[in-house]
DNA sequence: GCCAACGTTGGC
DNA sequence: GCCAACGTTGGC
């Protein structure tokens, strides 16, 4: 069970409108490094959501429901077989009780290996599980399920 | 709105 | 295959 992190723009896609829909897949990904990490993620994987813009924060979590699978908008694979622009379809979690901000992440020393501060470019990222341990226990998001 | 950091493109 | 030019992202 791995962990990752999603950032969204709230103006095109909010954590509120993955609620709202209840499962949505996970489009519009380009870069490379982040559809590494996409290709990776498996049915169960946790996904924190991250809003940029003005609220710069994890907002909540989610689950992915289906493994990478082609964008029907730009299908290919790459030479390993895998799906070239990857999407993955996720669920929406609990919202954080306490939204953990990008400012409290580059505060707290634990974070200073994080991509999210290392590259603020990359959109999707794996997180390890330490720094998962103390995103939930900062957020109060609770721990997926076995 | 600016710009730094990074990725991508295309000419050579 | 290098690298300059350009485009994009996202924090400030």
């Amino acid at each position: 069970m791995a962990t990752f992190l999603c950032k969204t723009e709230p103006g095109e896609y909010a954590f509120d409108d993955l609620v709202r829909d209840k499962r949505a897949p996970w489009t519009g990904v380009s870069n490379n490094q982040a559809l590494i990490s996409l290709r990776s993620m498996k049915v169960g994987d946790e996904v924190f959501i991250y809003h940029t813009g003005d609220q710069k924060a994890i907002v909540g979590s989610a689950f992915v429901v289906r493994g990478p699978y082609e964008d029907p908008e730009q299908p290919g694979v790459t030479a390993e077989g895998l799906p070239r622009f990857a999407v993955v379809d996720l669920k929406p979690g609990p919202p954080a009780r306490t939204p953990l901000t990008l400012g409290a992440i580059k505060a707290d020393k634990r974070f200073a290996s994080f991509l999210l501060v290392k590259n603020s470019r990359l959109s999707v990222m794996p997180v390890v599980d330490d720094l998962a341990k103390v995103i939930r226990s900062l957020t109060g998001l609770p721990a997926p399920k076995a």
